[in-house]
DNA sequence: TCAAGTTGTCTATTATCATAGACAACTTGA
DNA sequence: TCAAGTTGTCTATGATAATAGACAACTTGA
């Protein structure tokens, strides 16, 4: 097997190219399982190893990933996030072309520690509403998010949220009709047992961590939240300038 | 110097990527001289030898020509020439926006040999003119073509010639209406002495030899002409089907 | 539990890519 | 005629690309 041609490409790109080429007309579909690496080789008649690297660069790329003993899948194109000082989940989703929806998993009452007394102007150790939710875009798991309120402010969020399934929508319901981000914090974590199974993530999975904090058009803060992202299925835009 | 990036295209291919970019947007001219390979280098960062396999890819594909001593000069595109039933240079040349011209070289009496008399449907030894002619687009000559008519069919066709310049327009003005290629063969060969001069050639340069009869409606035939195109101004085209 | 099929990793070999330096052959303009 | 600048050719070296084979580690389904 010579195979030259000496095209100042390298064989390896060409054969990336060719999946990535497959991936974006929809011929391996997100999610979906590739043809094995000996399968892929014979089809581009090239060195199982040389399919090896075009795999790598895609997986570097996030658009493929290999598991071990089962097969390299096509990974869902990851959902441009935004963030912007006006950053509405409803709204992000919507424009990427996919149905925002949300899911209330729990609600209950808590009270303020240190830091979210801090965030929310309170004392610590004032009464919050706390609601758990999980929102997605079509029927793929974005973020689960732990939202607090205050529950003087708010009396009864949990049950409105339940019933509207949206925070604009909950807000303007206690007369709020605007609000913006006043602070967005980020980390990296690996998802715990309880968000993996919320989030349809396998254990091990990274996680951003997103601690913001929204407030009104006086600046007078309404709901803090800690929300966790599929790090796979989303990757976040920060505005320059 | 390291350089590495590792993008799966060769360096060499990217600099030939670069300047041929620069030869299609007009930032080099066609036949005008580019930067030394030491300056290509340079403004690439990037050895001289790789500069020269991207200028040989180049060269082989006839964007440009090297020139030992002198520089390397960006070749003028070649003349797309299609090969039809119809076959009229002025349009040929027209349809490919430039300028057609012809320019009469010099024009005589001649006495048909077996080819031409086979050719034209006459007698060995049958008086005949000969018009020896240029073909230039815009101000670049493109082939040089010999030219032979029965004398007894078109009297003075040498004078009339180099007043319309056309041979489209010298059978008109004997009652052609129309008329159209009956054969082409097309052989190549060194161009000689003559000829380079009149088609500003270097010696040693290819031409392609076109022997061509054209007959009128009837398949009477009208004129035989063996043409020399310089094989680096022009490319023929051969209809399919 | 097991066999088949998958990806991961290792060693090894050959060809090409890219760099580097030196000098020859040639053109151009002073 | 000569010097400067150009392309052409040679040798040499290290890095990368592509091939080949073998086996480990793991998943899946029977």
């Amino acid at each position: 097997m010579s195979m030259q041609e000496s095209s100042g490409v390298a064989l390896w790109r060409q054969v990336a190219d060719g999946i990535e080429r497959g991936i974006a007309d929809g011929r391996f579909a997100a999610g979906e399982k590739l043809p094995g690496e000996m399968e892929i080789a014979e089809t581009y008649r090239v060195n199982r190893h040389t399919v090896r690297r075009a795999l790598a660069a895609l997986a570097e790329r996030g658009l493929v990933r290999a598991e071990r003993g089962s097969g390299t899948y096509v990974e869902a194109q990851r959902l441009a996030y935004p963030l912007r000082s006006r950053t509405r989940f409803s709204e992000i989703v919507g424009a990427g072309g996919h149905e925002p929806r949300g899911q209330l998993i729990d609600a209950g009452s808590d009270v303020a520690n240190r830091e979210i007394a801090r965030e929310l102007g309170l004392k610590i150790g004032a009464p919050l509403i706390r609601i758990e939710a999980v929102r997605l875009a079509d029927r793929t798991p974005i973020c689960v998010s732990t939202t607090w309120l205050s529950a003087e402010r708010f009396p009864d969020a949990g049950s409105v949220f339940a019933d509207v399934r949206s925070m604009t929508k909950l807000l303007g319901h206690y007369g709020v009709k605007d609000y913006h981000r006043a602070s967005t914090r980020i980390t990296a974590a690996i998802v715990d047992a309880t968000d993996a199974a919320r989030l349809d993530l396998p254990l091990g999975r990274p996680v951003l961590v997103v601690d913001a904090t929204d407030v009104d058009m006086l600046d007078r803060p309404l709901v803090t939240k800690r929300s966790r992202f599929a790090a796979e299925r989303v990757e976040f835009l920060v505005e320059n300038g």
